[in-house]
RNA sequence: GCUCCCAUCGUCUAGAGGCCCAGGACACAGCCCUCUCAAGGCUGGUACGAGGGUUCGAAUCCCUCUGGGAGCGCCA
């Protein structure tokens, strides 16, 4: 049997870190054994779903490069398909109109609910001959009423449901249109899927799922229900937290392995390994290592998870994430090299691209003030011949090259008898302004002779006032 | 209210009866390294929700309780 998952949200909002996971777990699971990912849009509810929302998930997918091998399958174009299975339904006894108004409904409910009971249908237009003029009716499956079943779960193991806790739902609307519990089963049947896996807050859907796949005459798929994710205080992921758009985190400068490297760690572990590659993650995962619990978010580990892929990734295809990330603060530039080379000295010192970019600024725009702090402790008197002696020396310097640069900087301090510090701190706020960078010898190679020296002779006379 | 799910450091987790007076990671503190910041190394504190069983022995199995979550729509 080859293992065919899918990945099922509904363009109803955006694609949020929860269910970045639950594609993620899909696509590894596919992945993992040879098998195919299909991704479906599951856009029933008219009146909620955006075509913006669909492009939010389709784009976000492709930065994570989770791939799908069929799809994307849109459920408003399969409407045809969903009747012809009601109409099969109703012809064969396995559903039926019910003429209940919406005030009928309520009013059942309410009785129930008083008398501390689970509300439900109770069945009353299971009998009903006639139609009632002037009503469209809505079509409920009828579920069995005795006996129970059972979910093999692959993560929580059997569920076993009641029978009788479960009624009629309704499958198609009054205007005709399919409801969702009905159209994941149609499609999960016509799309061959073996293993279905989502959130656990569908769990309690799945007997119904069952009960309608087996009024098809058809075996159910393998379920694996894997737990929510919830916010950093531990409560349901809200708008304040992690329940934004997969696409922010691409814009705050995660890198997609990283995020997929945190997220798959929530839930999932193999051992004490923290830092997996896509292609370990894909060699490792099982569906049936999957924990049970719900999981908070956890920003810290996630920014360090995502600068250990920083700190992996080469410097060139960080150079290619840089550069939108350059480009928001201001800074258009065509030289990738130069780029690639900042990427490099700077990729053990960054936790997302865009801390990177924001603490590059400096190789690539003129430094006109200086952090106050910094340019009182290290632009001195006393640090002024200092300077003047780097800067003649950097002007005749053969070769600029980090190694030279360095051991002209550790000549000047040796023969001035201060430490290595006393030098090369006032070099560093003159030449980025502030007082963190790369080493000093990287940056001053990559920013090269000319802007160096006019940065020291700058960063002199303001010693000097 | 009813049904279902869940429960190890603050957080993510290892642990499938003895290897655990519970291991790793993030965060935190201290130290080392060091031209800054990082990265890296070392050290430290903090957890098996509670109560009952079963067993020679339980974080691991069973029961009850407590706490959290989900579902109960002509939403998905």
């Amino acid at each position: 049997m080859t293992v065919r998952t899918r990945f099922a949200p509904s363009p109803t909002g955006m694609l949020h870190i929860g269910g970045v996971r639950t594609a993620l777990f899909c696509w590894l699971y596919a992945r993992r054994h040879g098998g195919a990912f299909i991704l479906r849009i599951e856009d029933t509810d008219r009146e909620r779903s955006t075509p913006e929302a669909v492009n939010a998930i389709l784009e976000g997918m492709q930065w994570l490069g989770l791939d799908h091998d069929e799809g994307p399958f849109y459920q408003t174009q399969r409407m045809d398909r969903y009747g012809e299975v009601i109409q099969q339904f109703l012809r064969e006894g396995k559903a039926y109109h019910c003429y209940c108004s919406k005030e009928e409904l309520d009013e059942m409910r309410a009785g129930q609910t008083a008398r501390k009971e689970k509300p439900r249908y109770d069945g009353r237009c299971r009998q009903r001959k006639d139609p009632v003029p002037g009503v469209n009716p809505v079509v409920r499956f009828l579920n069995p009423d005795a006996g129970s079943v059972v979910v093999n779960d692959v993560v929580h193991g059997p569920i076993t449901f009641d029978s009788g806790e479960l009624d009629d739902l309704i499958i198609a609307r009054s205007d005709g249109t399919p409801t969702y519990n009905f159209c994941v089963v149609v499609d999960d049947y016509d799309m061959k899927i073996t293993h279905v896996i989502r959130g656990d807050d569908h769990i309690n859907n799945t007997p119904r799922q069952i009960n309608m796949l087996r009024a098809l005459g058809v075996a159910p798929p393998l379920y694996a229900h894997v737990p929510m994710i919830l916010g950093p205080d531990g409560a349901k992921l809200s708008k304040r937290h992690g329940a934004v758009s997969a696409l922010q985190y691409r814009d705050d400068g995660f890198l997609p392995e990283g995020l997929l490297n945190y997220l798959g760690r929530l839930g999932w572990s193999h051992g004490d390994q923290e830092i997996f590659s896509l292609e370990e993650m894909t060699r490792l995962f099982d569906i049936d290592d999957v924990n049970k619990g719900a999981s908070a978010l956890n920003i810290d580990k996630m920014l360090w998870t995502n600068q250990q892929h920083i700190m992996r990734a080469t410097p060139e295809r960080l150079a290619q994430y840089l550069l939108p990330q350059l480009a928001a603060l201001g800074i258009e530039t065509e030289d990738l090299a130069k780029v690639a080379a900042v990427a490099r000295a700077q990729q053990e010192r960054a936790r997302t691209l865009k801390e990177m970019a924001q603490n590059s600024v400096f190789f690539f725009r003129d430094v006109t003030t200086y952090d106050e702090k910094a340019a009182k402790k290290n632009l001195t008197a006393e640090a002024a011949p200092l300077l003047q002696s780097v800067r003649d020396r950097m002007a005749a310097l053969g070769d600029w090259q980090a190694t030279k640069l360095h051991e002209l900087v550790q000549a000047v301090a040796a023969e001035s008898g201060a430490g290595l510090g006393k030098v090369a701190q006032p070099i560093r706020v003159a030449v980025s302004g502030g007082s963190v960078s790369p080493p000093i010898d990287v940056t001053l190679e990559i920013l090269g002779r000319d802007t160096t020296l006019q940065r020291l002779d700058r960063a002199i006379a303001a010693c000097a006032a």
